[in-house]
DNA sequence: TTTAAATACGAACGTTTGTTTTTTTCTGGA
DNA sequence: TCCAGAAAAAAACAAACGTTCGTATTTAAA
C-alpha cells in the first residue's frame, strides 16, 4: 500500500471535527422539530449536545449557517428513511403505494420528537423570506415531484388510469398523509393515520386497471361512536 | 329612560381600555400568524400598535395571557368569517359545500398575513404542552366537528350516501383545504386551491343521490405542462 | 369643576439571545 | 517526544427578551 492510497483512505475517514459536527446536527434536528429553527437557541443546543456555545462556533459561523446545515441533515435522514427504500420496490402501483406507506409511517413513528421536521419548519418559515424558506420550498417540490413520478410510472406500466393527473394525485396523497401527522401531534389519536391510508386507497381504487396488482388491505378507520339522541 | 336602563346601556358600551385591547389583539393576531405565538415579542407588538411595552401590561398580566387572548380573538374572527355565514345556507349538501368553499377561501384570501393563524400556531405549539396547546386542540376538534355535522345533515336529508362516515369526510375535506393553504404560503401558486376544490368535489360526487342538489362547477386544475422527452 | 380611577409612559430590572475573542486542551503526524 | 493545528472551553459583548415599577396623563363619573 503506497503513500497515495493511504492518503486517499484517510481522506474518507471522518475527522473528529466532522463527527461532532454530525452529532450536533442530529441533536439540532430533533430540537428544531419541537422548538422551530428560530426557537432553536445556540445555548440550548450547546447544553443538549454537551459542549460550550463557543465550541459550536467552531463548526458554524452563524446561526443561519447552523439552520441551513440542520435542514440538510434532516433532509438526508428522511431521504434515507422514506425515499431510498422505495427504490427497491418494483416501479408502478406497488412503488407508489410503498412510498405513501413510508411517508405515513414516517409521520406515525415520530422520527423527530416534534413530528415531521419539514412540516414544522415550513410552517414556521413560510412567511419569512430568505434562504431557509427557499430551501424549504425546494424540498417540498422535491417530495411532491417524487410522488408524481411514481404515479406516472404506474400509468406507463398500465397499472393506473392514464387519464389521471399525477400531480393532482401527489397533491392529494401527500396532503392526506400530512394532515394525519399534524392532527396526531395535537391529540395523539392514531386513528387519523388509518383515515389517511383509507382515503388514499379509496382514491386510487377507481383508477385501477386489469393490469394493476392488488392493493394491500386497508382497514376501515374506526367510526366515532354516536350515542342515540346526541347532536 | 330611568337610571337602570342607562346603566344597562352603558355597560354594553366598550370602554376605551377595551377598545385598545381589541386593537392590540387584532395586531397581535396578524403578527403571530407570521412570527408565531412565541416569536411574537412584547416590544415588537408594542411598536406595531404604537404604544409602550409597559402600556401593554395594563391589558395583559403576562405573555401567556396575551397569547391566550390572541388565540381567542383570532378564533372569533375566523368564526364570523367562515362559520357564521354558512348558517344562512340551507342545511344539507349545499351547506357542506359552502363550508368547504368558505374554508378554502379563508386560506386563499390570506385573512392573516402569515396564512391560517391556527395552522401556524398549532404547528408551533403541538410539541409544547400547556394551555395554548390545549386550546388549539379544542379549536381543531371544533372545526372538524362542524364539517362532520354538516355532512351528517346532508345524509339525514338524503342528499349524501348514508353509508359514508361523516368524520372521515370531514378529515379529508379539511385536510385537502389545509394542504392547499400551506403550500400556497411556500410558493404562491393558486393552482393548489383549484386542486383542493377539485379533489373535494370528486370525493363527494360518488356519494350523491337522486335527492342531491347539483354540485357547483369546479374547473379541473391546470395540469403541469410536460415537455416531450423530459423525465 | 373636582376627583378618583383608568390608562399609558419611560426607565430599569435580571435573563437570555447570538456572536466574538482569548485561552486552554486535545489530537495526530514527524 | 515534540510540536503545529484543530477543537473546545471560558469569558465577555451588545442587543433584545419578558417583566416590574413609579409617575404622568387621560378618562369618566360626581
Amino acid at each position: 500500500m503506497n503513500q497515495s492510497t493511504l492518503t486517499a483512505l484517510k481522506d474518507r475517514l471522518p475527522s473528529k471535527g466532522e463527527l461532532t459536527r454530525q452529532a450536533i446536527l442530529r441533536v439540532a434536528a430533533d430540537l428544531a422539530s419541537v422548538e422551530g429553527l428560530d426557537g432553536l437557541s445556540i445555548g440550548g443546543l450547546a447544553q443538549a449536545v454537551g459542549m460550550s456555545k463557543g465550541g459550536l462556533y467552531g463548526h458554524f459561523k452563524s446561526k443561519l449557517e447552523l439552520q441551513m446545515a440542520t435542514i440538510e441533515a434532516a433532509r438526508v435522514i428522511v431521504k434515507n428513511l422514506v425515499f431510498v427504500p422505495v427504490g427497491d420496490v418494483e416501479p408502478g402501483l406497488k412503488r407508489l403505494w410503498a412510498l405513501s406507506e413510508n411517508y405515513i409511517a414516517y409521520n406515525e413513528n415520530k422520527i423527530f420528537p416534534g413530528g415531521c421536521f419539514f412540516g414544522n419548519v415550513a410552517s414556521e418559515m413560510d412567511g419569512k423570506p430568505g434562504p431557509v424558506r427557499d430551501k424549504m420550498r425546494e424540498i417540498y417540490h422535491g417530495v411532491n415531484a417524487r410522488f408524481a413520478q411514481c404515479a406516472r410510472e404506474a400509468q406507463e406500466k398500465g397499472e393506473l388510469d392514464s387519464e389521471a393527473d399525477p400531480e393532482q394525485l401527489a397533491f392529494e396523497i401527500v396532503g392526506l398523509a400530512r394532515e394525519a401527522g399534524r392532527i396526531f401531534l395535537l391529540d395523539d389519536d392514531p386513528n387519523h393515520f388509518a383515515r389517511a391510508r383509507y382515503a388514499i386507497a379509496q382514491r386510487l381504487r377507481p383508477l385501477l386497471t386489469e393490469k394493476s396488482p392488488a392493493l394491500p388491505d386497508v382497514p376501515a378507520p374506526k367510526r366515532r361512536v354516536r350515542v342515540a339522541g346526541t347532536t
